[in-house]
DNA sequence: GGCCACAGGTATATCGTTTAACCTGGCGTC
DNA sequence: GACGCCAGGTTAAACGATATACCTGTGGCC
C-alpha cells in the first residue's frame, strides 16, 4: 500500500496531461475540453487526490479557512453557549465550500486577544476573521486594517466604521415587545440588569428598555450594570428584591443571568412569575429546560453567524451574494412572567 | 507604508546573512554563533517576520494545526456545552506552542462526519485530531489510520485498540460515590437514566451503577435509555413518575438532562429533592444556576481536553511528557438530593 | 608545519500548487 | 493560399520556507 499522498504530478501522469491542465480543471480556469477535463476528474478521484491545502496556500495566497478568537474563561463560555450558536451558523456556510474554521480561546487578560490576532495575521493562516461582541472603544477594527486581515463583525461597531458586521433587522423589536409585555400585565417598576458596560449592546439595549418604558411614561425601577457572570446575577437579584420599593419584574442582559437570577429569587422565598417576572435575553435551550420555563428573547445566533461566514466568503469573491435571513428578535413567552403582584 | 508581508529573505538581508541562518536561528538547529543570533532576531523583530504557516507546512509537512469534528445539531450542542470545555482545555495547551485548532461542526448525518475527517487528512490541514465521544463500533480509528492521521480519543475506547487515549484515573468514582450517597440517604429504589445506547460511557456507566448498587443488594429500580436531548429527559422523568412504584431517585447521564428532568418533576407536582432526588454528571456551570442546584458528578473536561492535546502533542514530539492531571471525577452534592421519602 | 575537526556559516534543491507566457494545429476569412 | 485567431493545451517560474550538501577559517595536536 503507497500511503504516500499523491500529488498533482501523479494525477496529470495517470491522466497523460500536464499538471498545468489538471490545475486548470480543477479550478475551472483557462480551456479544457470536455474530454481531457473528464480523464483528469477520473484520474483524479481514482488516486483520491485533493490539493494540498498547504501547497495552495503558499501558491495563492489563499488559506481557505477563516479565524475567530473567543475571549472568555472557560467557565463563563461553558455557561453561556452563545459562542457555540454562533460557531455552528458560521461553520454551516464554511463546510460546503471547503473552508475551515480556526478557533482560539483566549481568557481575560487584556493582551492575549491582540496577540492572538496578530499571530493569526503574521502567519497567514486565515483569510479572515469574525469578530464577535462589538465593544465600546473597539481596537480591533484599527488592529486588523493594519494587519491587512479581512473581518465582519458580529454585531452593531461602537462607532461608524468602515468594517463589514452583521445584525439582525428590526434589532430592537424583541426587546420593545418584552417590554409591552410587562407593562400590559400591569407591571410599573421594571429593573434591567445589564452585562458589562463595555459592550456596545449593553447600552443600546437599556436605551430601548428606557424608550420603551418611555411611550407608558415610565422609566426602569432600576438599571444594575452586572458582568455575565451567575454569581453577579444573584448578587443584582438579591440587592433589588432587598429594596423596599423592589421591582415585580427584571430584564436580564443574557439567559444564564436571568435563570442564575430566577432561581436566586426563589432562594429567597420570592415566588416567580407570582412576585417577580422574570425575562432573558436569547432564547438559549436553557431557558427551556427550567421550571418555571424562560420567558426570553430569542436571537437567531446561528443566522447571524451565517450571515457573518458570508459576508466574509463575499468579500473573499467565494460568492456573490452575501444575503442571508437572520430573523429579528421576538419575545418567547413562556412561565417566567405573568401579572404584576397586587400593590405591595 | 510597505504592506507586503516581510518574508525570511527580508530578515536574511536586514541581518546581513544568508536566509538558511535565519531559519536555522528561529528553528534552533544547526549552529549559529550568539552574535548573529542577536542580530537575526532582532532584524526579525524590525520586521515584524513570522514564518508563513503555509510555507512551514508544505515544505516539513507540518501543518501545526489540530483537527477536531464535532458530531452534534445546533441544538444540543448549545443545550449541553460538553464540547466547549474540552475545546477550552485544549486550546489551552495549543497555544503556548502556536498550534492552531480547526474545528469542524457536523450534523448528525451519518456520512458528513467521515467525510469532514477525510477532507482534514486529504488536504494534509492537520497533524492529528482529537476525538471525543466514544462509539461502540466506532470506526473512526479505522479510518483515521488508514488515512495516517495521528489521532487521540477522550474516553475509553470500545475495544482494545492502539489509538491511544485519554480518561480520568479513577473512572468509576464519582458515580460510586453518587451511588453511596443516595444509600446512605436511604434510597432504595434508584433509577439510571443513560444517553445513547452507541457511546461507551453509557454501558459503562450502567454498570458502575449496577455494581455500586448491587454492594448493597440492590439493582436498579428503573433503567431508562434516551437520547441526550430536553424531551428525552422530561419523558423518561414522567415515565419514571407514573410508576406506582416510582424510584426516590434518578441519575441522568449529563447536567442537561437531569435539570430538565428535575424541572419536570416539579412540573409535576413532585417536590426535588423531598419526594425525588435527581444526580446530573459533568458539572456544568448549569447545574449551579438552577434551583434547586444540581447534585452532580463532576468531570474534569477541560483536563480531559488538555491531556488529550499533550498526548498528541507528543506523538508530534513537540513536547516530551504528555502527562497532565486530570482529576477523577467526583460527587458534588448540592441540593438535589436528600434523604429518601417515607415509605410510600 | 601539516593535518584534521569543527564551529559557523552559505548555496541550492525541494515541498505541491498556480499562473503567466508561450506554443500549436485547425478553421474561417479575405 | 496566407493570415490571424482561438481553443486547448504545455513549460517554467514563482510562492516562502527548510534541509542537505558543501564551503572556510580557526585552533589543537603531534
Amino acid at each position: 500500500m503507497p500511503s504516500r499522498k499523491p500529488t498533482i504530478t501523479d494525477v496529470a501522469a495517470l491522466a497523460g496531461v500536464s499538471v498545468a491542465a489538471v490545475s486548470k480543471v480543477v479550478n475551472g480556469k483557462g480551456s479544457i475540453s470536455a474530454a481531457t477535463r473528464e480523464r483528469v476528474l477520473t484520474a483524479a478521484s481514482k488516486l483520491r487526490w485533493t490539493p494540498s491545502a498547504a501547497a495552495v496556500a503558499l501558491r495563492s495566497a489563499k488559506t481557505r479557512a477563516i479565524g475567530m478568537v473567543a475571549k472568555r474563561s472557560p467557565d463563563l463560555l461553558s455557561a453561556d453557549p452563545h459562542f457555540t450558536l454562533l460557531i455552528s451558523g458560521i461553520e454551516s456556510e464554511l463546510s460546503p465550500l471547503g473552508y475551515g474554521l480556526l478557533l482560539h480561546i483566549v481568557g481575560e487578560e487584556p493582551s492575549a486577544e491582540e496577540a492572538a490576532y496578530r499571530r493569526l495575521a503574521d502567519e497567514r493562516r486565515v483569510d479572515g476573521v469574525v469578530l464577535t461582541e462589538s465593544r465600546i472603544g473597539d481596537t480591533r477594527f484599527e488592529l486588523l486594517r493594519t494587519l491587512g486581515v479581512n473581518a465582519v463583525l458580529i454585531g452593531t461597531p461602537w462607532r461608524d466604521d468602515p468594517v463589514p458586521s452583521v445584525q439582525a433587522t428590526g434589532l430592537d423589536s424583541g426587546l420593545r415587545a418584552a417590554v409591552e409585555h410587562l407593562v400590559a400585565h400591569g407591571h410599573r417598576r421594571v429593573a434591567y440588569v445589564s452585562g458589562p458596560e463595555d459592550r456596545v449592546h449593553t447600552l443600546y439595549r437599556r436605551r430601548v428598555v428606557e424608550d420603551a418604558l418611555a411611550a407608558h411614561d415610565l422609566a426602569p425601577s432600576h438599571s444594575i450594570v452586572s458582568d455575565f457572570t451567575a454569581a453577579g446575577a444573584v448578587d443584582a437579584t438579591a440587592r433589588l428584591l432587598a429594596d423596599r420599593r423592589r421591582p415585580t419584574a427584571v430584564l436580564f442582559a443574557n439567559d444564564s443571568m436571568a435563570v442564575a437570577g430566577m432561581s436566586a429569587a426563589r432562594r429567597l422565598g420570592v415566588d416567580v412569575p407570582g412576585e417577580l417576572s422574570v425575562i432573558g435575553h436569547d432564547d438559549l435551550p436553557l431557558g427551556e429546560l427550567v421550571y418555571p420555563q424562560l420567558t426570553t428573547v430569542r436571537q437567531d445566533l446561528v443566522g447571524l453567524g451565517r450571515a457573518a461566514a458570508r459576508v466574509l466568503l463575499a468579500s473573499l469573491d467565494e460568492i456573490e451574494d452575501a444575503s442571508v435571513e437572520v430573523r429579528p428578535p421576538e419575545l418567547v413567552v413562556r412561565e417566567s412572567t405573568g401579572p404584576a403582584p397586587d400593590r405591595t
